[in-house]
DNA sequence: AAATTATTGTGTACTATTGACACATTCCAA
DNA sequence: TTGGAATGTGTCAATAGTACACAATAATTT
């Protein structure tokens, strides 16, 4: 095959952000790094794209690969490429985030894998330049969250209107006025009361609703200003 | 220097879509290609990354050297990569996105290197996937436009008001009310009146204005809900 | 020089949305 | 049965958004 006349090639990773919300705060899957170099550190879900694999796919291995995980929410949001962002060759990294919503996954998976679901406040300090990536990634989701049905990725297919304000709160690190916030998520007409109710609960019990994934497509941009002044930039 | 065993390099590009304003519609600027496949055939800037450069300063190269541009707005906006998408060899590319106000730039530098500025109405169809690439560089505008004080970037140093709407009215495919857009866009604060005003109008002048820099860092969230719903997906 | 036309600058009334707050209800446990 | 903790719904004032009307300015026409 003729090839162009280029001389650089160069070596290209997928690093993986993965949110999950455990009810209270927001966690990010990490592993240990299992080879050289910076070996046995924290480190993003990664690996290297091979050439016959588109990038979305490449993501979707590399998290089946190190987690067990199939089916879940991915996408872009960037690229890091600093020249020296790698020590060992230069490599770009094409960043992907993931939404999971943790209970309904299998946690044996996870665990088998040697990954491990840390709160973002609680986050070490990881390889290279992943901790950039991360800022980004929170970034990217407080962005997006604010100006579409997004969180509904991490929480589970029945939840409750508390739930999802446990989880806006967490995701923006701020608190909400729970009957406002219970008007305007009403309002948007993507939740549909199962007429059940959370029977965990060991006070009054709170309905639980799904979201209406018909609307969901048509209604995309109905979070557009939901979220009044959003705390967006720097974090962590 | 030691690398890392997997065996697959990829070569990488860089494109750029360039917007522009020319005080009626978006402009892209637009260049023939020189070189084969597709010889001839309109395309966005583009071209190699090199081994020792990084990713922005492979843009800023970019637009120099085709253009004659300098110190322009630059953003990154994604990777496309899939694996097809280059018929010579797998080709990542890494996206740019650059606004100009054309006004204050060298129209000569840019002729001369034989680029030209297209109104996003009459695009041509362009080589590879770099159709896609405009789709999602005029969605990325259209967003951060409702979202910052981005517009800006596409007017010359002093503007009038009425030129503003304009440019708003471009991005976003829509019709303003000129008072409620004005009052809106005053109580920004963004603006400084410069008392002077736009000799080159036919009827009443109108006032020109300038961005106060300094309040722009502060208040870059202060769009947030400033366009009320913006035509975000599709379009083109 | 007055009238005309096109455009700019400012104001006002009406409506919708937001933000701050109160009260009644449900469920479990003491 | 009573109290604590959480949920569901409602009200009101303030804010912001929408749809308009009218006066002012500058060049051109009569």
């Amino acid at each position: 095959m003729t090839r162009y006349e280029h001389p650089t090639r160069i070596l290209v990773a997928i690093d993986c952000i993965i949110f999950g919300f455990d009810g209270e705060e927001l966690d990010l899957l990490l592993i240990k790094r299992n080879f050289e170099p910076e070996k046995g550190k924290w480190s993003l879900m990664g690996g290297f794209l091979n050439e016959t694999e588109d990038l979305e796919k490449g993501a979707e291995r590399i998290l089946y690969d190190l987690t067990g995980l199939k089916n879940i929410f991915v996408e872009q949001i960037g690229t890091f490429g600093k020249v020296s962002r790698d020590p060992v060759e230069r490599t770009l990294s094409v960043v992907f985030f993931a939404l999971i919503n943790i209970a309904d996954h299998d946690q044996e998976a996870v665990k088998a894998h040697n990954a491990n679901w840390i709160t973002l406040g609680k986050k070490p300090k990881l390889i290279f330049d992943h901790d950039d990536m991360v800022r980004m990634a929170l970034e990217h989701l407080r962005y997006n969250a604010a100006l579409h049905p997004l969180g509904f990725e991490l929480l589970p297919e029945r939840f409750t209107i508390p739930q999802l304000q446990k989880l806006y709160e967490a995701i923006y690190d701020m608190k909400l006025d729970r009957r406002n916030f219970s008007r305007k998520i009403l309002s948007t007409g993507l939740l549909i009361d199962t007429g059940e109710k959370d029977e965990n609960s060991t006070t009054k019990k709170a309905g639980l609703f799904r979201l209406d994934r018909e609307r969901y497509q048509k209604k995309f941009y109905s979070f557009w200003n939901f979220i009044p002044n959003p705390a967006l930039p720097e974090a962590l």
